[in-house]
DNA sequence: TTTCATTTTGCAATATTATGCAATATATTT
DNA sequence: AAATATATTGCATAATATTGCAAAATGAAA
């Protein structure tokens, strides 16, 4: 049987039961417990389901559409989720803008920490909604169905009334000598604005948009505090960043 | 069964019965004691309920979470869905509120239709990015994790902003004499703000919630323009509404 | 085809989590 | 205070998860 069956019969399952066990699955399938807990992986990935212990149940039923794109790099992403970690503390004020980057680190806190998060991005709220500890404020404005934010003057406007101690800045592009930016003109704006309320400035982006760069102009590079990346702070193309004084993780 | 299960269920029973008791959970799930006790105190940690002395009561939140309810009175809510249609014109600008019915009207609309909505609903969000020709606009504030709602200050402020043509409001309790009242005093200060800035009052609600009354005081019954319920308009109940001036449907 | 790289899969060793039991402690009722 | 019910704790066992690895399958390029 192909892969691609199986994973389809797995979701037709949790259709049908709300829920999968491992063992089960692994007899109808013919395939070890051990691969039916990868696909099960793979498809929690996606958002498609919920992977639990022994099996898996249905996702969330209120905003499965937000959750099936963030599939890409999913990886990449989680090692930087990681490095963020060690930046937020309890208490804390953050203000992270829309992306698949800042949604995975806020998949990646801890259950009980206490924080206030500040947002514009709706798969970040629908993250956050089972943090019973975290305090969420959303800015209103016009919807992006595209980035699923809100953009626009009211948001803008609404970012300026806070003062966050952190910004968590998922990023489209930087380089050295341009600087940070966007290629949506409304999500440049929001990121300035963003920029600008904030103590810390942290800087998030897969390697691969190192050293690119996107007609909209967000900052010089050396408006951020710290710059995050999968990678080693000692490859090549980083050190750079690290001599203009940012902070390479 | 998989112990995400279980949790599942317990939750459910409270969100019915508004209680459960250890040894109750424990015939029914063919655990121990001991194992429910662990699987409360994991609930009430992350705040889903209130741990006491021989099984487990509602938390602070009176009313079951947004994801429980979304499933009950799926026909009725259809039904009045499909009676809103008929006020509900290409090109107007609507104001809806937060909740399970006014949900269930904008999942009827068709997928062509041109419409502003304005609203402070996560779900309703959700639903209407699969619309192209919806402009839609959200209104900010503090997220409220059992609606799925922004509500505070902000949240009314913003709403301030807008003029609508029509505000669809589903509401929790409805009264000729006591009028319009919700469970949720910051709910039911974003209702008057909608309602203060809407030029036509349409409110919601399936008919077992006429006659009742809640704590927080909305608006009196002639405050709103038309009542629609999933019954006929001329089921006794209802009678009064229409003499008080109230178009009902 | 053959070759090489990538992905998929199963296996084994190890770590983690879940569960029931029993001993002890604490609360509630009589 | 005594009796009863419920909680807490530590522990042993079983179930499940994770990790690294190697064999097999697959796909792409020569």
């Amino acid at each position: 049987m192909l892969k691609a069956e199986r994973l389809q019969k797995i979701v037709e399952q949790i259709a049908k039961d709300n829920k999968v066990i491992l063992d089960d699955l692994s007899l109808l399938l013919n395939v070890s417990t051990d691969t039916v807990r990868r696909d099960i992986k793979e498809l929690s990935d996606k958002g498609l389901l919920k992977a639990v212990r022994g099996g898996a149940i249905m996702g969330s039923q209120v905003h499965p559409h937000f959750k099936e794109r963030q599939h890409i790099d999913t990886q990449q992403k989680k090692v930087i989720a990681q490095k963020v970690l060690e930046f937020i503390k309890s208490g804390q004020v953050i203000l992270a803008n829309a992306g698949t980057t800042t949604t995975a680190v806020m998949e990646a806190l801890p259950k009980d920490i206490t924080l206030t998060v500040i947002t514009n991005s709706f798969p970040i709220i629908s993250v956050l909604e089972d943090y019973p500890n975290v305090n969420v404020f959303f800015i209103g404005g016009q919807l992006n169905k595209h980035s699923f934010s809100t953009t626009g003057y009211e948001t803008i406007e609404a970012i300026r009334n806070f003062r966050a101690d952190i910004c968590l800045l998922g990023i489209c592009s930087i380089d050295l000598k341009v600087g940070l930016t966007d290629f949506d003109y409304q999500e440049s704006l929001v990121d300035r604005a963003m920029i600008e309320t904030s103590k810390y400035i942290i800087a998030l982006s897969t390697y691969d948009k190192v050293g690119t760069s996107d007609p909209y102009y967000v900052c010089a590079a050396n408006g951020i505090d710290v710059l995050i990346t999968e990678k080693d702070p000692s490859v090549a193309d980083l050190v750079g960043f690290k001599d203009a004084g940012i902070l390479i993780k």
